[in-house]
DNA sequence: TTATCCTCCGTACCATGGTACGGAGTCAAA
DNA sequence: TTTGACTCCGTACCATGGTACGGAGGATAA
């Protein structure tokens, strides 16, 4: 196991120096012991941080993205309390995905709405064409 | 046409009356001329209102949603330059959307593999259940 | 050994999207 | 006409998710 400091984590993690210390500020991420003052990091700590910046891509908060940690560490948590959170955590899934998909519909519309070769004048409300229902152009 | 005031204008939109104030700040709502000192909204400004609330909702930054309703009203926009900004914006949604769904397929098996009667331990890890490709649990 | 880079730590600052506050003025109903 | 609700305006404050800064000390290489 070789000696991984802070900024060799944030460099492998694609994020930076202070994004590491940020994150351990907020309980995402550990500080390990150090005896010397220069703090060692090891593999985890980089596939934690990609897990985190996983997790937000996806739509979680930081704080969203602790509870999911903690599902991991927490020692009293049971496989139903997971489960609970798990289903909880899917329907926001399912929810975001819904709105993603009517988000969709409507600039596909748009898109659609707008001949890239009439390229002289615009012929359209856009504000139209986000009410969902009316038509445009 | 009735005097909309302020107040009417925050409640007919949905809004709070320092929203409506904030969105004129930020250049995304007019302020109408007042002789009086108080000023008076027409139901033009509850639409447009309507529209950045659901333009937010869809994903767009303020800035964006800025830029959305310039389209409406500077001339020399046009509709390829609108059809490219809309493509752009369905491509970012769509790679959310891709990703949402294997998070969901994640959280699925992740469900799915906590039996809600074996309450005693957990036998899995989450962070290896968000790992797209890796078996969980 | 000295230069250079890195780390540590606290604190300040940034953008985004609001929300709250307080004093002064306005308006409308009783 | 007075009371209460509303408006105006500036400014301050909030959470989120970082980013930057500066001084002090540690590590490493020539």
């Amino acid at each position: 196991m070789e000696k991984i400091t802070i900024g060799k984590l944030a460099e492998m993690s694609g994020v930076g120096v202070e994004t590491v210390r940020f994150y351990q500020r907020k309980d995402l991420l550990r500080e390990p012991k150090t005896s010397t003052g220069i703090r060692t990091y090891s593999d985890e700590d980089s596939q934690r941080i990609l897990f985190i910046k996983r997790a937000q891509d996806l739509g979680f908060t930081l704080s969203e993205v602790k509870e999911l940690l903690e599902l991991n560490t927490k020692p009293r948590i049971t496989c139903g309390t997971v489960k609970i959170k798990t289903l909880e955590k899917l329907k926001e899934i399912e929810e975001k995905i819904n709105d993603l998909e009517r988000m969709k519909a409507s600039l596909e519309k748009l898109a659609n709405a707008c001949h890239a070769n009439q390229d002289d004048i615009k012929q359209y409300k856009v504000q139209e064409c986000f009410s969902i229902g009316l038509d445009c152009c």
